[in-house]
DNA sequence: GTCTATACTTGGATAGAC
DNA sequence: GTCTATCCAAGTATAGAC
């Protein structure tokens, strides 16, 4: 609750408090992407920061505090990492093609695994689930940003919303991570990613200048 | 391990060992849909199975073993309810009609619910992982075998393979129901079964007698 | 086959020295 | 701000009475 406000006096760069914080932070996406929320314990994370556990309580005031920082700096991270070149696809198919990038580099570094294990981990106290849920507006509107360009020009336009296909994609994305991370192969999913493209490229050609609003 | 072999004498049906195996195993469900996988503690199984909690080990040798148990249960059951109905859908939009209410009791359940659980807690032991994985497949041939009868008969033919839609179906049914448990709302998932209910129709219409052999 | 009792381990959290 | 030490709660698992 308490936060502590003020940084060390010194002149080099951040060495401290921050330097803490943020090794606690690394070490609780570690943990809940290695072993999942059931792993992810005050002990566990500390070790992978390097420091003591008792720290834990004093920056975060308790293990669900630190997971729910971490779930921030995850989705501030990859936000920042990848809208630009989500936005800079110009076409449908390159979309897919970013977005299956982007799912490998998820993977690579636990990105999706932190928010699964959260959501799983929310089950176990309504409070924890609130919070998650709040968190998980930015990957909802990075979806939803992400396609919004494309659903007015393409046969498929009328037949989806965007709320409608970000949640779906949202979905998709996590049961992908989970069924990837039990199976230890991505290659079932980066497949998938795959097949998409080359629907998508089909409806690049169809869809080049044929706007059209019918509803279904 | 050691299995106890030896049914009760008595002719009353089947109290005794075996009620209470189920009943630890209703209660192993149970815990997993509503609490999650960090919450199914022996003692909470117990408790709700209204027996002692030194019974998980004597009958299923360790918690992962009762909740394992629940997740064979949970496969089964599920099977031998929806085979029969989902096999019966003659047109597709009629599949994704069927689809959708058996997402709607799966989710009442709490069947989909044991399954996430599972997947994520599989993550706390490369052990319970394999066993996980190993009792995903009956989800993935529901899938194919759901699916199989109308591969060949839609435009969609030869864009997509059998096993890979199976794959994207059991990952988008699991990140349905794990966003739906989050939000404690079904809404957003339901609107999208109906949504492809009806691109399904537009399909079925456009599909009638025209098998198509073309790849993609 | 089920219970009580208990040993042992791990985890969350706090107090207080430095 | 970080550490040591510690308390307490909860969990897994086993032994042994019934």
């Amino acid at each position: 609750m308490a936060k502590p406000g003020s940084k060390p006096g010194s002149g080099t760069t951040g060495s401290g408090a921050a330097e803490t914080r943020a090794a606690l932070i690394r070490g609780a996406i570690g943990a809940l992407s290695d072993t999942g929320y059931a792993g992810a314990s005050a002990r566990e994370i500390a070790r992978r920061a390097g420091c003591n556990q008792a720290l834990i309580f004093y920056h975060f005031g308790s293990v669900d505090g630190v997971l729910l920082a971490a779930l921030d700096e995850v989705s501030a991270e990859r936000l920042t990492k990848y809208q630009a070149a989500v936005q800079g696809s110009g076409t449908l198919s390159e979309l897919v093609k970013t977005a299956r990038s982007v799912f490998d580099e998820d993977l690579d570094r636990g990105y999706v695994a932190v928010l699964a294990a959260m959501i799983a981990g929310a089950q176990s106290s309504p409070a924890l689930g609130a919070e998650v849920a709040a968190r998980l507006g930015p990957w909802r509107e990075f979806a939803a940003e992400s396609l919004q360009p494309f659903l007015g020009s393409t046969p498929l336009a009328g037949m989806i919303r965007g709320e409608e296909i970000a949640h779906a994609i949202v979905a998709l994305y996590l049961g992908l991570e989970m069924l990837a991370s039990l199976d230890g192969d991505r290659a079932a999913a980066l497949a998938l990613f795959d097949r998409a493209r080359r629907a998508a490229s089909l409806l690049d050609m169809l869809g080049a200048g044929s706007r059209q609003e019918g509803s279904l």
